[in-house]
DNA sequence: AATAGTAATGCAAATGTTTTCATGACTGGG
DNA sequence: CCCAGTCATGAAAACATTTGCATTACTATT
């Protein structure tokens, strides 16, 4: 085996002083002098010390992470929404404690669980919508706990995101004011993913409000541009076609445009196609996609400052609400007559 | 302030009996009898007793953490490989300590020391090129150390990945096989990226295999759907247009072909494009993007499983090299005559 | 030169767990 | 009914650090 790491006594022994003052050299520098002080640089250099956390953590000194739990990583919004959270936590000194769940609740449970045998300071989970037994076990080990992405006045943990009934409803009243009628609406499974469900309803809603009762068919699909692309395929190819075509998310409405260039149907003269959350690349899309923006990166940020107040205060926060915007380019356009 | 947590004495006490029996319950369920330990379970679901893993961590025992140090969470590709690794690592049980540097290796070789005083169980990095202090230290506090992503025979330390070198060289026979002469490569930075870098290189020397000396315009760019569609526009402005445009990854491919169909130039007919990386879309993208596919998710879980290995074992692990694919799609063809 | 005050350091207890070793409680074979 | 063997449990040391308190070493004031 080889040596053995270095410990803080070893350090003290090779500065000529006590474990004592070298941890006070590290946490309450004013409080040695400067020449020692510099003795106790150089053993450390020397001897490649490296303080351990977990030793600092079992004194009830913080751990210096945030566990965050998502659905899943590779998917561009999250990827988004976990680098600007991890940007603004790294600021604070934290570090990430990062797991997924595939959109189950119970291994969401289970990681949270993980998560607090890890002593994080902090927790984030993504939506509203979670099993019973993890809001009582955040709780009850009263960590500061924050939901991101979602918004919702009632929510029962603080939460700072969008309001994603809002991002359906303003697609719904945009292709409403259009004068759509016929409209196929191409969601991901609704299934452990509250986003989706409130997206749906705020379209349907909003769909609605100009008096009108168009007809919406719903057609789920797994999250990929290659399922959507399939998806709007057999849409089209039905005897009675969508005008608008409205989907859960931008990558859905790639695979949708995708999907349309390839049959040669001109978007947006003859059909109208829109996404929700405006991620990297919708805009440049050619055309250019309508879409309601959710500001991932805002959210991301505020998240990360609203934990890092919660836990060097008193893990209270105020919930945040970072508004859906709609974002009108080149893929919606008036009903053909 | 509220009450303390429970601790392994209060579950002892609860239960009647010793902290070393509840800790052996935990840790060796087959030493203590049954009915004892069905005793124990209950004190700790009535406590809501969790363990804590930085008290284990200090008596040498694992803390069941593995960094993951990459240049940036919210692109395609690293997305992809950070859910394959955190999947993979998940099944044996340990949890991923997230942090990205932004490709500075300054910042890369900070957080390596943040993620050793967190006493992580082994570290991984991206790509081959690291600070030399960042070397040394991983090399002195024999933590084990993976580098994942690319692949050389003779790293410094044990790697798992491909070989991109190789990766641009498929491309550059690809495209002078069809007899490109006018190239344009718009790539990434090269600057802190050696993947880019080697796939350069290797993309001239498979131009050149065949015993043609094309002319190849370099053309640098973020990397950004917007950063590259605006590029290509640029490029296509120019008086003498390149009859293929190799791109550095897929993502940027995926922008100059936006810009060709903004310009309504024809691929492949007029202009040949090309990817490295084949992300998820490109395959159904429109037109299909012929691309060089890196195995990003068999890389990210072959990895984790060799840093698993490297833990539970003696820390050595041998290099594994996951070949790059050439995969031709729709928008490569013979160049104009 | 004595005193008081402050600056710098050390001692020892405390943190929450695991593990080695020892002890006590059973079991079945003679 | 005793003994060896096994099973179940407990006591205490160990892990790497921090911190409250005590002590020592200065410095400035009278």
């Amino acid at each position: 085996m080889t040596v053995k790491k270095a410990d803080i006594l070893a350090v003290a022994k090779a500065a000529r002083v006590s474990p004592s003052t070298v941890s006070r050299s590290f946490n309450h520098p004013d409080l040695v002098k400067p020449s020692t002080r510099k003795r106790i640089d150089r053993a450390v250099r020397r001897l490649g010390y490296i303080r351990n956390r977990a030793a600092q953590t079992i004194h009830g000194i913080r751990s210096g992470t945030i566990g965050l739990i998502v659905p899943t990583i590779d998917q561009a919004i999250f990827a988004e929404l976990i680098q600007s959270f991890s940007d603004a936590v790294e600021k604070t000194g934290f570090t990430i404690l990062l797991a997924s769940h595939g959109y189950s609740l119970d291994r969401e449970y289970a990681l949270t669980r993980k998560m607090l045998e890890h002593r994080v300071d902090g927790i984030a989970l993504i939506g509203l919508d979670h099993a019973t037994d993890t809001y009582e076990l955040l709780a009850q080990q009263n960590t500061p706990a924050l939901l991101l992405w979602n918004y919702a006045e009632d929510a029962p943990l603080p939460c700072v995101g969008s309001d994603n009934y809002r991002a359906g409803h303003l697609v719904g009243t945009h292709v409403a004011s259009l004068g759509h009628r016929h409209i196929a609406a191409v969601f991901p499974p609704l299934h452990g993913n509250d986003r989706a469900a409130q997206r749906l309803q705020g379209l349907a809603d909003g769909l609605r409000v100009n008096g009108g009762d168009p007809e919406i068919l719903q057609r789920e699909t797994p999250y990929s541009v290659a399922d959507a692309k399939q998806a709007v395929a057999e849409l089209m190819a039905a005897p009675r076609r969508p005008t608008a075509i409205v989907c859960g998310n931008d990558v859905l409405a790639w695979g949708a445009l995708h999907a349309l260039a390839r049959l040669g149907i001109s978007v947006p003269d003859q059909v109208t196609v829109t996404g929700i959350g405006d991620f990297h690349g919708s805009q440049d899309f050619e055309p250019a996609l309508t879409t309601v923006r959710i500001p991932a990166r805002a959210i991301g940020a505020r998240a990360a400052e609203t934990m890092a107040a919660m836990i060097t205060t008193d893990g209270t926060a105020e919930n945040l609400a970072l508004p859906p915007e709609l974002i009108v380019r080149a893929t919606s356009a008036p009903a053909p007559s």
